[in-house]
This record gives C-alpha cells, sequence and structure tokens, in this order.
DNA sequence: TTGCCATGAGAACGATCGTTCTCTAGAGTA
DNA sequence: TACTCTAGAGAACGATCGTTCTCATGGCAA
C-alpha cells in the first residue's frame, strides 16, 4: 500500500487537474478516484470532505504559483526587473496548451458563494501576492501605492487572457506597468 | 395569464438575481421557478434549457452594464473623462452591498469548461467593452496600444474588489489609468 | 496453516438536479 | 350549460452527486 503522503499528493494532483480543467462541481468525487488511483475510502480518511480537498488543491495551486514567481524573480537582478518578472511569467503561463484562467478566481466565481473555506483560502492567496508586490515596489523605491496598481494589472492580465484566448495580455500589461514604474520613480527620485 | 415578454423578463431578473448572488449551478429551475413566480412549464416554453436561460440572463447582464458604462460617460465631457468615468462606474458598483464580482468573469469560471455557449456570450462582452475602450482612446489622441492597457486595469480591479472585498480597486485603477493616459498623450502630442 | 484485520472495489443511499408528464381547475365559446 | 382548450401546480423520471457501507481479498501474526 502507499503511505498516506503518496496517496495525498497522486489525489491533489489528480483533482487539481480535473478541477482545472472541467470545474469543480463538475467533476464527481469518482472521477477523481480514478484520475488518482486511489480508493474512495482513502480519499475520504485523507479529507473529510470534498470542500477540504479543493481546499488543499488550491493550496497546491498556490504552492505552484508561488515557485514560479519566484523562479522568474531570481533570473532578475533588480527590484524592477522582479516586478516585470511577474509578466514574464504570466506570459509563458498563457501560451500552455491547458491555460484556462486563474485556478483562484475560477474557483472563487464557482464557489464563493457556498464555502467560507474556499473565499478564504482565495482570498489568502490574493493578499500574499499583493505582499510580494508590495514589498518589492518598497525595494525599488516606488511610493506604496504602485503596488495595487500593478496587482490590479496582474489580476486584469490573467482574465483577459482566459477570455479573449491569447497571451497577448501579458505583454500589454508589462508595458503598462513598465509605464507606472517609471511615472512612479519620476515622481520619487533618490 | 401574463403575456410571454412580461413572463420572460421576470424570470430573466429572477434568475440573474439568484445566480449572481449563489451561482449559476447551485441554483435549480425550481427555485427560478419560486422567484420568478412562473411555472415551470411557462419557463421551459420561453427557454428550451437552462443553458438557454443562462445566456438570456447573460445578455440581460450585459444590457445593465453597457446601460451603466453609458450613463457614466454621458456626465463626462471629453474622451479622457469618459475613459476615466468607467473606474467611477465601478466605484459605485463596487460598493453595492451585493456586489459579488463581474457576473461574466463568474460565469466564464464555472461554466466554460462545459457550455460552449456561455463561453462565446462572455467573450462577446468582454469584446464589446474592448472595442468601447478602444474608441476612446482613438478619439482621446492616445495610441492604440493604450486602449487593451486600461481595459486589463478594468478588469483587474472587478476581480480584485469581489475577492478583497473593499471598493478601493476602483480609485486605485483610475489613478493607474490617468498615469497611463498622461504618459501615453506626452509620447503623442497634438 | 489458521484466524484476524485492514484494504480496495464498488454497490448502496439519500438528496438534488434538469426536464417532462399528469392532472386539475378555470376561462372562453357556442 | 356543456364542451374544449390551456396553463399552472407539482409529481415523476432518470441521472448524478457526495458520502457511507458491504464484502471479498490478501498480508501478517502465531
Amino acid at each position: 500500500m502507499i503511505d498516506d503522503t503518496t496517496a495525498r499528493r497522486q489525489v491533489v494532483e489528480a483533482a487539481d487537474r480535473l478541477f482545472y480543467t472541467r470545474g469543480v462541481q463538475a467533476v464527481g468525487m469518482d472521477a477523481v478516484r480514478a484520475e488518482a488511483g486511489v480508493s474512495l475510502k482513502r480519499i475520504y480518511s485523507l479529507f473529510p470532505s470534498k470542500d477540504d480537498l479543493i481546499v488543499a488543491v488550491l493550496r497546491h495551486r498556490r504552492q505552484m504559483w508561488d515557485a514560479g514567481i519566484a523562479a522568474s524573480a531570481e533570473r532578475a537582478a533588480t527590484a524592477r526587473e522582479k516586478l516585470l518578472a511577474v509578466f514574464d511569467f504570466l506570459d509563458g503561463w498563457f501560451r500552455e496548451p491547458d491555460f484556462r484562467g486563474c485556478a483562484f478566481i475560477n474557483a472563487y466565481g464557482e464557489l464563493s458563494g457556498g464555502s467560507e473555506n474556499v473565499r478564504r483560502t482565495v482570498r489568502e492567496q490574493k493578499e500574499a501576492f499583493g505582499a510580494y508586490v508590495a514589498e518589492l515596489v518598497r525595494a525599488a523605491g516606488a511610493p506604496a501605492s504602485l503596488a495595487p496598481q500593478i496587482a490590479i494589472l496582474a489580476e486584469g492580465a490573467q482574465t483577459t487572457a482566459a477570455i479573449l484566448g491569447g497571451p497577448e495580455a501579458a505583454a500589454q500589461a508589462r508595458d503598462a506597468a513598465e509605464t507606472l514604474l517609471d511615472a512612479a520613480l519620476e515622481k520619487t527620485p533618490l
């Protein structure tokens, strides 16, 4: 028998694939069982309910998001370049053939009416991303008011790319962010 | 008996309220019947399926959105002010107590995996809004590349306001749009 | 080998869904 | 008044969901 950690990972990754592709409510627990190769009994011993599994999937998505952003930032030298690297990360993501928008936004739209846990988990990841951007804005020497503007650009790029179906929004948002950065640094010289 | 036009309107408005508040899949047709005061038989004679009703609701939402944007633009004199008026409209909307994000984005996240009709209807409204912004950008004498940037700000403000739960994103996006407008017009003088 | 216990496969359960059907009551007409 | 037709109320249907339960199987201790 596979150990709990492995089973847990298999279930979360399988559910993530299915949820992201088809939507959460459209995927039954039996489909998760088939995709993960883990029995229903085992799944329910690892996750007390589907709601808990959804939250675990969102946490897993957040780890992947954080890792992707961090990897993209590593290749940048300055805080300004790290900020713009966010949009380079988005650009690569938008070009993946199975890109279907931000899983957090999708889950929020689908489940926020029903699950408080989902609402909170989604809000937490958006707040964490906002804090990440705010820290880079501070390091770049720009006024704090720039941070939410950049975060809004990143959010908007994700929904625009999902709905219109092309990667262009990433470059457009990146250009806008660059303009905003230039304007902010101009007003706040060293 | 009420005529078809009235019944249709009652059903669409009732469904809109329920779908927007609780999510589409969480609302059964029987709940729509109760809220609208129109029998199931009648509903199914007006809309062949729930999918058709969803599309009708989205079209209704689009009319309300277009009207709101137009009313906000009417109070503005120049093209530049009309562009910024979009964010004033958003600001008022975000402050409504039952604001729960953009119905189109929510529907897309919830249903795009299953319904081609929903996908297309959502895409159409985003494209229409993009065209509206593009026309104003042109009238303002700014380069065309500014238009998608402003549209992305509007999209991002909507999801940010929905998830974080405050109206601040509207003013933040408005400030960003103003900065982008200034920078664009500076580079492209008359 | 024998008994035991945990496990997985999948049937079962109760709820709910979208959709259709039945039945009844009432309006309109001759 | 008697007949017809329509529409509404809601039961019914088949499917599917999340969750639980049953039962056969196979490893493991003695």
